[in-house]
DNA sequence: CGAGGAAAATTG
DNA sequence: CAATTTTCCTCG
């Protein structure tokens, strides 16, 4: 084992480094949409249905109700586990059988579902991590990951860790506001999973399902 | 390597 | 000065 001083990655504002070969191993190529599809306005904050004609997304197997968030000075450790801590979080979209896409990121237990301000999700890729791809959008880090009819609509949340931010870089980020509001106690977190779908009429709907909290 | 516990350091 | 937060260190 290694323990020295290099494991903290210098972090940059709004570039996460990545390793080349990590991404290229967990990225498919076939499941990339054309960038002819320009990515609509996706509302994070907004609600949506997690059932819709004839359509469900559903948790199977919740997160764990607690995961330690580790700090980006730590490194990304463990991704988040089930319940049992045997596996992992396994998420499956009823009534729909093409590809799709998931699309996961922490939102907060208050209410309404939006982003964490304190915690974000963060790729943590293994050996048996499940292929996903991690962006940002609105200051949120969303993974995504590909929902195939070959695997029964089923995906397994087994790439998917949390990172505390700390609270003087939120206040930085934010603002002092918004960031008081939620030093309060804002310890929770819940993993909101999103799968846009296309509907018979051509139209695109999300359906969103929402795991229980997580106390980090 | 990942989890947990605990010490150290901030902040109010 | 105490409450939290963040970092460090040891253990499984």
């Amino acid at each position: 084992p290694h323990k020295d001083g290099s494991k903290p990655y210098r972090l940059t504002p709004n570039k996460p480094v990545m390793k080349a070969a990590a991404m290229r191993a967990a990225v498919p190529t076939q499941s990339v949409r054309p960038t002819t599809r320009k990515q609509k306005e996706y509302s994070l904050k907004a609600y949506y249905p997690s059932k819709l004609d004839g359509m469900e997304l559903k948790i199977l197997e919740q997160p764990e109700p607690q995961h330690r968030a580790r700090y980006q000075t730590e490194g990304s450790r463990g991704a988040i586990k089930d319940a049992s801590q045997q596996g992992f979080p396994v998420i499956k979209l009823y009534g729909y059988n093409k590809p799709a896409k998931l699309q996961v990121f922490i939102g907060d237990e208050c209410g309404r579902v939006k982003p964490h301000g304190f915690y974000q999700a963060c790729r943590v890729f293994g050996k048996n991590s499940t292929a996903c791809v991690e962006q940002e959008i609105e200051d949120t880090t969303v993974i995504e990951i590909a929902v195939l009819p070959e695997n029964d609509m089923t995906v397994k949340l087994d790439c998917v860790g949390i990172l505390k931010l700390r609270n003087a870089d939120v206040e930085r980020r934010i603002g002092p506001k918004r960031a008081r509001e939620k030093k309060k106690a804002n310890t929770r977190a819940r993993l909101v999973m999103r799968c846009l779908v296309d509907k018979s009429d051509g139209n695109q709907q999300i359906l969103q399902a929402v795991s229980n909290p997580i106390v980090c």
